[in-house]
Parts: structure tokens; sequence; C-alpha cells
RNA sequence: GGCGCAUUCGUCUAGUGGUUAGGACACGGCCCUCUCAAGGCCGCGGCAGGGGUUCGAAUCCCCUAUGCGCUACCA
């Protein structure tokens, strides 16, 4: 049979940084076996539902590289793919474990549960269908009674008293559970709606899933799907459980500790590519020397078997690391197609392709993201509107503001503004003097960028264009040292 | 509390009975140098602990510890 596998989120805001990694592997096991990928979406808490947020989640897995072959966005011959939209047919198969006795009906209120649990000290509560109000307890004729009269009630799983369960995980080979320690869960809620385990067993049967890949996180409950399955004499899927995406310190990544949201790192500038490299890496690794793989390499290279047990920390530091890795590497063209999207968005507007080709190439080695060179060097988009007299006072001395006048006179005879030109004709002058690069140098700096670091200064110089320079050159010796001459 | 999963440098990881335990990021030093970077070289640093099995264990088994996850009419 050719692979099937889904991604299945709820829709309850923004793409998780786990999710994405789920979702991608998802994707590169589907493409990997010429399979297919299946959009689910799991809205089966109308509580938690968050308007937009599948437009947005799918907007978000596009960005990532990853489109799907059956969605609710694109159909397929399993429509629907949104679980609200399926709602009789969940109903239809609980009814269908009620008759075969897999499953019964159960009429205690959620109050009514919330305080039995309350009574347990320690979460050791478990659903004991020989006390509580249900069918059982009841019988089956005030039973259906109850149900004729409107009664709320939900249908739950009758879990065997004590019975082996076992089953295979692709990543964490045989587990073993016995039925003693699952609990009686609700399959069908009073509100008509399926709980995820229900929903999730009966589409993933339904729409031919072949392989399920998701979060460890839900590994405890597979026992309870196992029943499912077989109560239904359903095969059961392949199961491979991803280990956790970490916070620091080491629990589940959440928010508060740091951005979760994949649109936070789009909104940084990380590079679609980047990013997926990085995600793809936590938890799996195809070789012991290389880390910089293309979406084709991953998906050549991926395998379920592969993926490690421990949880992986999400570390910011090695992303841009690995950011600024594909920075260094693509095409200057390419990236200053790029770079106007950020710089526009900061407003400034009207600079030639040619200019941003430049600025890139001066200054990319200095960063880790694209837009980070606004930042970094923002004198290549404005003139300066301070200037480090810290560093200034450090290389300013008596002769230094006559020295720069002379400079800037002679700047202004050369006509190739290249910095070959620049510098020769500045170290020319310095000879004559007697003085060293470093003797001006830093002042110069400060006087046309305002600040203590940057590129090359003569490099600078040459994308700024001679106007500019002289210019700026011109105001700081006329207008800023006067004004700071005491404090230098 | 119960159940489950996990444990190799600070972090991401390679490793599947015999390796001086490898790489990357981070960190430190040196070189380069007009600053800041980038780059090159060098260094720091790890098999959670204890028992077995074995001629030999990071690798196999058991125990302990620790961490995490689940324990909802949330997913």
């Amino acid at each position: 049979m050719s692979v099937r596998v889904r991604f299945a989120p709820s829709p309850t805001g923004y793409l998780h940084v786990g999710g994405l990694r789920t979702a991608l592997y998802n994707f590169l096991f589907a493409k990997k076996h010429n399979g297919k990928l299946i959009l689910r979406i799991e809205d089966t808490d109308r509580t938690r539902y968050v308007p937009n947020s599948v437009e947005n989640l799918i907007k978000t897995l596009a960005w990532a590289g990853i489109e799907f072959d059956e969605g609710p966005h694109i159909g397929g011959p399993y429509a629907p793919y949104v679980q609200s939209e399926r709602l009789e047919i969940y109903r239809k198969h609980a009814e269908m474990l009620v008759e075969k006795g897999w499953a019964y009906y159960a009429f205690d209120t959620a109050e009514e549960l919330e305080q039995a649990r309350q009574k347990s000290p320690h979460h050791e509560f478990k659903y004991d269908r020989h006390s509580m109000k249900n069918q059982f307890t009841f019988g089956n004729e005030k039973t259906r009674e109850l149900i004729s009269q409107g009664i709320p009630y939900v249908i739950r799983l009758k879990v065997p008293e004590s019975q082996e369960i076992r089953f295979f995980d692709i990543i964490r080979g045989e587990i073993i559970v016995n039925s003693k320690d699952v609990d009686d869960q609700v399959l069908l809620k009073s509100d008509g709606y399926p709980t995820y385990h229900l929903a999730n067993v009966v589409d993933d049967h339904l729409m031919n899933i072949t392989h399920i890949i998701r979060g460890e996180e839900w590994l405890p409950s597979v026992p309870k799907h196992i029943l499912l399955y077989n109560a239904f004499g359903w095969e059961v899927p392949k199961l491979a459980h991803l280990p956790l995406l970490l916070n620091k310190d080491k629990t589940k990544l959440s928010k508060r500790q740091g951005d979760v949201a994949v649109e936070d790192y789009i909104e940084k500038g990380y590079f679609r590519d980047a990013f997926v490299n990085f995600i793809a890496l936590l938890g799996w690794n195809p070789s012991k020397d290389r880390e910089i793989y293309s979406i084709e390499e991953l998906i050549d290279k991926f395998e379920l078997e592969k993926v490690n047990r421990a949880g992986a920390i999400f570390d910011v530091v090695k992303l841009d690391a690995i950011n600024a890795k594909y920075l260094y590497s693509k095409p200057v063209s390419e990236l200053a197609k790029e770079f106007r999207f950020w710089v526009e968005r900061r407003g400034y507007l009207g600079l030639s392709d040619d200019y941003l080709q430049k600025v890139v190439a001066l200054l990319r080695e200095r960063v880790k993201k694209l837009p980070d060179i606004m930042d970094f060097a923002p004198y290549m988009f404005e003139k300066p509107v301070q200037y480090d007299l810290e560093f200034l006072k450090k290389h300013w001395n008596e002769t230094t503001y006559e020295n720069m006048k002379d400079i800037l006179t002679i700047l202004k005879q050369i006509e190739e503004f290249t910095s070959e030109k620049i510098h020769d004709t500045i170290v020319n002058y310095l000879n004559t003097k007697n003085l060293k690069l470093r003797n001006i140098i830093h002042s110069l700096r400060v006087a046309i960028t305002g600040l203590s670091y940057g590129a090359g200064m003569f490099e600078t110089m040459e994308v700024l264009g001679k106007e500019e320079v002289v210019e700026r050159l011109e105001n700081f010796l006329n207008n800023v040292v006067p004004k700071i001459q005491i404090e230098i």
C-alpha cells in the first residue's frame, strides 16, 4: 500500500515550531516514499477555536515549503477534512461501539466528575463504571429513557479490567501497558462532538492513513487507540512518536520562554530554508559531519528509524549560526531581492538594486539575519544622527581635524571613487605626514558612519559614493566637531 | 500518587561490543586586520550513578537517580 500520512493540527491560533517539525517529518516521509500528505483540521474543541487559524496554518506551512496533497483548502477523495464537518460519522461509530459492547452511555456531569477528582489526593482518580451514573449502574431501560428525555450524556470506552496491550513504535520499539492503568475515556462528548481519541482513530482509518507520525505527548494515549482499532476490527497504522521540543530548562517548549510561533521567526527574518534545516535537525541527523542540507537532501536522507528518542532543546543561538551560513552562501542578487522587502518595510524607499546588492555583499558576514544589516549598519540608509564620542575620544588628537580636512579636499579630486583609489589616495597623503592608516581611519569612520565598527572603511565609502561621503565629511567638520569640541 | 518515555561535551548530535568517544554551535587563545565580523589554527569540555553479562562495554541486561510527558466531556 502506498504511504499516506497526515498532519492534524488544532486551529487554536498560530503554528507552533513543534508543530512545524511534526509537519515537516510527515512531509519528508511522504516525499521520500512517494506518498501523500494530508492536512486534517482537528477542531473538536469548540471552546479553543480561533478564527482564521486554518488559513494562517496553511500559509505558514507553505512558507516552509510544506504543501499538501489533500486537505480542506484543496479537497480530496476523503473530504471533508475538517472534523467539525464529520460529526455524524463519529456519532455513528460511537454508537456502533455501544452496540458491540465496547462502549457505554454515561450521565455524570462535569461538576460531579470534578468533585470526584477533588476527593482523590494525587490525580489518582479513575472513572469507576460500577459506581457512577451510567448504563451499567442504571440499566439499559433507564438509560434509554434518560436519552429520550434529552438528558445530556457522553459515550465512554469500556476498557478491559486487566489486559496487556502491546504495540510497536518505529522510534521507540515495543511498548507494553496494562489496561488497568487506562481510564474509560470519553469518546463522544455531551455536545455531540467527538474527543480527539475517537475522531483520530476513525479518521485515520477512513482516510487510509498508513503511518501516524506525531509528538511524544500522544504516546500515553496509544493504548486507548489500540483498543478502539481492535473494537472496530481495523488494522492499526504504523506508529512513530517524535521526541518533544524543549525550552532551555527542558520543559515542553512553550510561550513565556521565548518565541514558539513560526510566524515570530518569519517576522525576525530567518530564511525559510535555514529554519527548516534547523528544525529538521532537532531530533534527527543524517550524518556525523554535516549540518547544511537542502530540502531535497533532507527528503532523500530522511529515515524515521534514525529519529532520536530524547527531547531536543530549541536553541536560538544554533538557529542563528545556521541562518548565518545560508546568509554567507546565497547569491547576492537573490539576497538583495529579499532584502528590499525588509528595507522598504522600514521606510527606506527608492534604493536601487545595485545599491542593495553592494550593501548586502559588504555587510552580510557581520550579521546573522538579513534584516539585521539595517541595525548593524544604519549609516548605509541614513546619515548618522549620533556619533560614538567615547570611541572618537580615543583616536582624536590635535592634528586630526586638519588631516581630515586635507583628506576631504583630496577625496573631492578623485574621479573614479573606488575603494582602491580611495585607499591609495589616503595612504599617500598620510605618508607625506609620516602617519599610519590607524592614526586617522577610526576618526574617519566615526565621521562618516557615526559608529566605531562596520565593514571595511574604503569599501563602505565606495558604496556610499563620493557625493555622500563628501557631504558627510563636510557636515562633520563644519557642524559636528565645533559642537563636540569640549568633549573630545 | 499512578503509568509511560527518556538520559553521550553547556546546546544540537555521530556512535549499535574493541574508536586517543568524532563533528557543529557556544566559549577561550592565537593568526589575519582600519574597527566589527568572516576565515584559518589551537584549546576547553561528555558516555547520570551502581551492579551484572563479556577477554572487552557509551553500546546488551537489571537496579537507582534525575528529567520530561500523560493522568480532562483539551488537543
